[in-house]
RNA sequence: CGGGGUGUAGCUCAGUCUGGUAGAGCGCCACGUUCGGGACGUGGAGGUCGUAGGUUCAAAUCCUGUCUCCCCGACCA
């Protein structure tokens, strides 16, 4: 290819819109132009990029036996309604009606699809296990898509179902799949990490996701220093304190607090640690009562882990003052456990504190002193803490690190939820109808593209990975258009290139060199040979990786073969 | 959905407070001089100032409505 025969369209700045380094230079390097609020068009050099991630994608999942498929953007609502989703989804599905008034949406996912599609055409466990996968456009209208393509509204992601008759065949193709996807990342050239993860809004038991590890990402992961453990914040678990609780010393007493309402205030004004404090939140239960959440001070409630606990709302909804005000008859800044009439749930590390101190629930004053099971009774302990770094990671493997990541992949194990609902049955050996069990897995194709940006950018722009790169070499001539000598040779080697299989841009510009560097380096080409009268005199050319910061000169005979080594 | 911004040329922005016939840099086109790290000169093209209405002799500028896009939060693969 010649840049002559693509629209190159590098822009100098950044338009003011875009705040992370992927938007940025995605827009500056001419890969994509917004054209709504996360809805993009993808211009020639960025969809080059789009469909080798897309080659990738495919020739893993094909070399792990999953077929493809193409389902339709558009779905019907009854299919929806049959899952019972079309009311639960929300606003981020996009519904439409057809010209007879007939319901549609947008297909964020194809869940109920690919579910209708399997109960009509899989009538016998001998057509299974089944893998089917797609690379398609979904719609989800996000409440605030940011970040470029990074969280779009529109965009390319693969999505694969898999069809079990039992769980352990679902594991077993869960476990292909795991694998799948850490080669396809290994592939793209991403440095990533996979992590155990909460299954959200898709549903189902076991699932992971894959993270790409970037200071900009939107997820916060932890990470055991030593061994493999990893998860989202969100699914962390908070291992309970190995050692007893120490024993009581101290005797109850009240003490007075006036205006001290939180746990920094309070532990200032007492002059003890907040991890001697006990925080109390007040929820509201399923039941249109409240509960109340105690933890240790300095700890931080995990919403998630709550919203699971038997009794509690969810999704987690905070009492309102009027309500504690009318059931408590103290503030927020004054809650505590004693004598508290609504059900109770206590952090593993808060039943672990002794002499504690404590909202009075009456305004202005908090107990010191305090024990479990001395002054009060102690409650259910359950884990309902963010996890702190430091803690022991779950499977006793090492202390725990946090680091940030962007989620490119997800798998979950769904088992019925789809298949019970919209009937998905066969036949097994016995003749006898079972309800199918099922797998999914998620690609966010076009969100792997950003987040390579995010991990492999300079000053300069984009460092492609080989692997995605829009051509893997850039072929610069210096004044090619003054010298017909030049030309000739320039031509002659960039027909070898081709030949042999290289996927070379040559840069045809009537363009100054400074200007072809820039715009190389800006598009993120990872290898580049320059090619100059001089060198032609000298029987070389000039050669430099993006990452490199000298060049070298190679022999115009060997040059082919020195970049073959390169790229493999 | 709450809070805060924003909208003037392809991009970055000035002009708005204090109303008086639209500006700069970069980019683009032509010609010339240049030619190994985003050259220089001369000339040129390009904007119903988001949009609708109002005030005024006169509106990018003041007033009202509305839309867009961005940021923070809540939410979310």
């Amino acid at each position: 290819m010649k840049t002559s025969q693509i629209l190159i369209s590098t822009l100098r700045e950044a338009p003011a819109d875009a705040e992370i380094a992927s938007h940025q230079l995605m827009l500056r390097a001419g890969m994509v132009r917004q054209l709504a609020s996360g809805i993009y068009t993808w211009l020639p050099l960025g969809l080059r990029v789009l469909r080798k991630v897309e080659n990738i994608v495919r020739e893993e999942m094909d070399r792990a036996g999953a077929q493809e498929i193409m389902m339709s953007a558009i779905q019907p609502a009854e299919l929806w309604q049959e899952s019972g989703r079309w009311d639960h989804y929300g606003p981020e599905l996009l519904r439409i009606s057809d010209r007879h008034n007939r319901e549609f949406c947008f297909g964020p996912t194809h869940e109920e699809i690919i579910t209708d599609l399997v109960r009509r055409e899989i009538r016998s466990y001998k057509q299974l296990p089944a893998n089917f996968y797609q690379i398609q456009t979904k719609f989800r209208d996000e409440v605030r898509p940011r970040f470029g393509i990074m969280r779009a509204r529109e965009f390319l992601m693969k999505d694969a179902y898999s069809f079990h008759l039992n769980d352990e065949s679902l594991q077993e193709t869960y476990e292909q799949m795991f694998q799948t996807y850490s080669n396809i990342f290994t592939r793209v050239g991403l440095n990533f990490r996979a992590v155990i993860a909460d299954s959200g809004n898709i549903g189902g038991n076991k699932s992971h996701e894959f993270h790409v590890l970037a200071d900009s990402g939107e997820d916060l992961i932890v990470f055991s220093d030593h061994g493999n453990y990893a998860a989202n914040m969100e699914q962390a678990v908070a291992v309970k304190p190995e050692q007893a609780r120490p024993d009581a010393i101290k005797s109850m007493e009240t003490v007075a607090t006036p205006d001290q309402h939180s746990i920094e205030k309070v532990s200032q004004f007492l002059n003890v640690g907040t991890d001697q404090c006990l925080k109390t939140l007040i929820v509201k239960s399923e039941e249109d009562g409240l509960v109340a959440l105690v933890l240790r001070g300095d700890h931080e409630l995990n919403e998630i882990k709550a919203e699971k606990l038997d009794g509690v709302m969810s999704p987690l909804t905070f009492a309102d003052d009027i309500e504690i005000k009318s059931s408590i008859g103290c503030g927020v800044g004054s809650i505590g456990p004693i004598g508290l009439s609504i059900p109770i749930y206590v952090d593993h590390s808060a039943a672990n504190v002794s002499d504690f101190v404590c909202g009075a629930n009456s305004d202005g004053q908090h107990l010191t002193g305090v024990n479990w099971e001395r002054d009060l009774p102690l409650p259910t302990t359950v884990d309902i803490r963010n996890v702190c770094a430091g803690d022991m990671a779950e499977d006793g493997s090492g202390k725990l690190e946090f680091a940030r990541g962007i989620e490119v992949g997800h798998i979950f194990q769904l088992g019925t939820k789809y298949s019970a609902s919209m009937k998905a049955n066969c036949l097994d050996e016995q003749g006898k109808a079972v309800t199918l069990t099922m797998g999914c897995y998620g690609i966010g194709v076009s969100r792997v593209i950003a987040a390579a940006i995010e991990q492999n950018n300079d000053d300069k722009g984009i460092i492609w990975p080989t692997a995605i790169a829009p051509f893997q070499l850039a072929l610069v001539p210096i004044n090619m258009h003054k010298s017909v000598r030049l030309r000739e040779a320039v031509m002659k080697f960039y027909d070898e290139l081709k030949a042999a299989g290289i996927d070379v841009i040559l840069d045809d510009r009537k363009e100054r060199p400074g200007v072809m560097f820039a715009d190389m380096e800006l598009i993120g080409i990872p290898h580049r040979f320059v090619f100059s009268e001089k060198g032609l005199d000298a029987g070389e050319i000039e050669y430099k990786a993006r990452t490199d910061t000298d060049n070298q000169n190679i022999s115009l005979d060997t040059a082919i073969q020195f970049l073959k080594d390169r790229l493999s």
